[in-house]
DNA sequence: CAGTTTTGATACACAGGTGTATCATAAGTG
DNA sequence: CACTTATGATACACCTGTGTATCAAAACTG
């Protein structure tokens, strides 16, 4: 219904446009936040005027990208309850997914949190962390983790184990995968 | 040398100006980076012509924010090394010593690692890696801490403990003792 | 290929922050 | 208590970002 899905009948010019932006938003906005809308149309190979066309405000703008973050989040995590073969490997699966999406993910956890942002930004973002706490309370029925560990805790040393392993991807010699494994063992057995 | 230790001869207004700033610039850059020096100057109780007097401009300002900030750390960890019983004791005393301090020490990771922030805060940030790292290194040496795992990485890792351990404290039912207690307990042997 | 629509460039008004200067007043100093 | 100094209020010029409007040129559509 809104023009994020709206990739029906549209002018090509539109979509590419649109998706330019958005990129060039999410990237420019999680290095400097308070990045200017020409930065962003700059960073996107468009021009001012195109962007406010398509985004009426730079809330909206925000908006958008959130939205857009949180559907890429989406798809790539839709698919692990049914294919996880048990807890702890609904982790490392979450953790592989979410590692190459750290970007939207990092977008949605800073402008979620913070209290002057479009609420419609911090619903999608409690949404994703409600996700997060049913996949731990499962892990505690299972007997994976400590019940007398609060659950928002819990789901905050999710997120930065998450924040650490990328940074062992950035250093350039490790895979996907093993940062995932890494992060994943550390979070449940300690760096020791 | 400069203003920021002069305190030897100074008219009393200058002193408690200083530090009314330098309080109020921390809590309100932390909450809003952006905010701007009005902002500031209103939540000190002075007026904006009076910070402008004290600190040339808003570099200088988030430079001395930076320094007492980190006068602040030092003052209430340097007693650990001579204190402490053991590395794991060590680490224990110093998340008891950092949690009162949060924001100081949030401050100075924050404008730590930005590219687009004063050298001078980047030194101070880079001077106190360099501090946890030693101190890592000694815990590696000790076998409290797997060898394989890179420094740089479990310094990030204690730092997001210290930061979910605030999430802990500001739940209210805790002690300082308490959560750091949990948060290195944790991170040595994980949530489980 | 003819017609429609998006696009980029440009100019504009407006708002807000930065940094400087001035001056009467209040507060500290000796 | 006289003297010195910091203070707050105010006004100012400057710059940058926001959001709107316009229009010729380019790109897409059928």
């Amino acid at each position: 219904m809104t023009a994020a899905e709206s990739s029906s009948k549209a002018d090509a010019r539109i979509e590419r446009s649109r998706r330019a932006i958005l990129d060039a938003a999410r990237v420019q906005l999680l290095y400097s936040p308070d990045a200017s809308l020409s930065d962003i149309a700059q960073r996107a190979g468009v021009g001012r005027a195109t962007l406010y066309r398509l985004y009426e405000t730079r809330e909206a703008l925000l908006v958008a990208v959130g939205v857009d973050c949180f559907e890429a989040f989406d798809r790539a995590t839709s698919h692990i309850e049914s294919s996880a073969l048990s807890i702890r490997h609904a982790f490392q699966l979450l953790f592989e997914a979410i590692l190459p999406l750290q970007e939207e993910y990092q977008f949605l956890s800073r402008f979620g949190d913070a209290d002057d942002y479009p609420l419609e930004l911090r619903a999608i973002y409690q949404r994703q962390q409600r996700e997060m706490i049913d996949l731990i309370e499962e892990a505690k029925r299972a007997g994976k983790i400590n019940k007398q560990h609060p659950n928002e805790w819990l789901a905050l040393l999710v997120d930065v184990q998450l924040y650490a392993a990328q940074s062992l991807l950035d250093k350039g010699d490790m895979t996907v995968k093993q940062a995932a494994e890494k992060a994943c063992k550390v979070l449940f057995e300690g760096i020791r």
